[in-house]
DNA sequence: CTTAATACCAAACAACCGTTTGTTTTGTCC
DNA sequence: GGACAAAACAAACGGTTGTTTGGTATTAAG
């Protein structure tokens, strides 16, 4: 074999991280619209024009952080997952995983639960597919439970409704992710059951 | 009784109603920073500066179209609990009211639900009064279950994530709201039961 | 040492933002 | 019909938006 092009190898390009983190963590905490280029170069010590080195543009920024974030909650969901094998228990591991990434531990996982598609309509269809790439393996693992067909899909956005919910009026000092994934999934075990019809 | 100032009448100020209407639809459909005043002026045949004779600014405006949300969708909730005595179908009035309500009878009540109230900071605090002020009702219902105390909280929380979150993937052409409300609270009804523990 | 890609800065761009000001039209009462 | 407030317009305000352009150190390969 020819000895191919070298290729100069890329400065490492650790900035890029820094970008993304930084938007993440202001697109989380004050929506889409209401994080400014400018906000984010000032987080990263950078001039907002100097981003477009690394993003053609700012819907390509949120579909970045998007997919890193649809990537780092699937991949913990994913392992916790695995850690179980009774059905009911991997749902259960999956919705805490879930909600401690959405609550506490990744910023990411917050914006693609916070950020609507429509925000950026010219992205919204890549958005959505990523989400909804996400959102498949609730699909599945309630498939597992064998419930009848008819109840799986409400079964499964009741359920993702619930936890992502939480988001909205989750604060620090109480209850933890992991005890309020376990209780929301708890009242779709246990019938709240009374007086019948 | 001295004769009082006759204090000439008012026009009749349908145009107010106008700008909420508009105001309404178009924060519903492009969120709250994806609505500019001149967007809404453009709906309502009006330059933006004239809007100011009405509401002080655009954060103001915002409250009232919440106001107005908070009202409408609460009326019409109490209208249809009203008409049932059994808890539990009283619950689910509620509920099909709510969804029938945000899915497709009211912009007002999307936008209630839709607005975080972080999105306007000036106003968040009343933003937040408000939509605490209609979950009231369904405290209330849910108490109304005899359920026992600790689960009453997170019954509330889950069945208001899992109606809300239809906003997210309902579609026209699909199950009605009524069917989709009673259909969430089916399943907090009866228990996804399967292999325990 | 030359060459060239990398990764940024500095400055501007046009467009848009929420809002204010002064003026004019519109409707109603006496 | 003259007075007067209500309700709108026209035009600008200062500031911010996402983005572009041209230039410039830095780095590494040949």
């Amino acid at each position: 074999m020819a000895v191919t092009a070298p290729e100069r190898a890329p400065r490492q390009d650790n900035r890029r991280q820094h970008l993304l983190d930084a938007a993440a963590g202001l697109i989380c905490q004050h929506g889409y619209h209401g994080t400014s280029m400018r906000d984010i170069g000032r987080a990263t010590d950078m001039l907002a024009g100097s981003i477009y080195y690394h993003f053609a543009s700012k819907d390509e920024l949120l579909v970045a952080v998007y997919t890193e974030g649809v990537q780092r909650i699937a991949e913990r969901v994913d392992a916790a997952v695995a850690r179980a094998t009774v059905p009911i228990k991997r749902l259960e591991a999956a919705c805490v995983a879930h909600l401690e990434m959405l609550l506490t531990d990744s910023d990411y996982a917050q914006v693609v639960v916070r950020v609507l598609p429509e925000d950026a309509p010219a992205v919204s269809a890549r958005l959505t597919a990523l989400r909804d790439d996400y959102e498949e393996r609730f699909r599945r693992l309630i498939d597992a439970l064998g419930l009848p067909k008819s109840r799986r899909r409400y079964a499964r956005l009741t359920l993702l409704g619930g936890l992502n919910g939480a988001q909205a009026w989750y604060r620090p000092g109480g209850d933890s992710p992991a005890r309020i994934a376990r209780r929301v999934l708890e009242c779709l075990r246990e019938p709240l059951g009374v007086e019948s019809s």
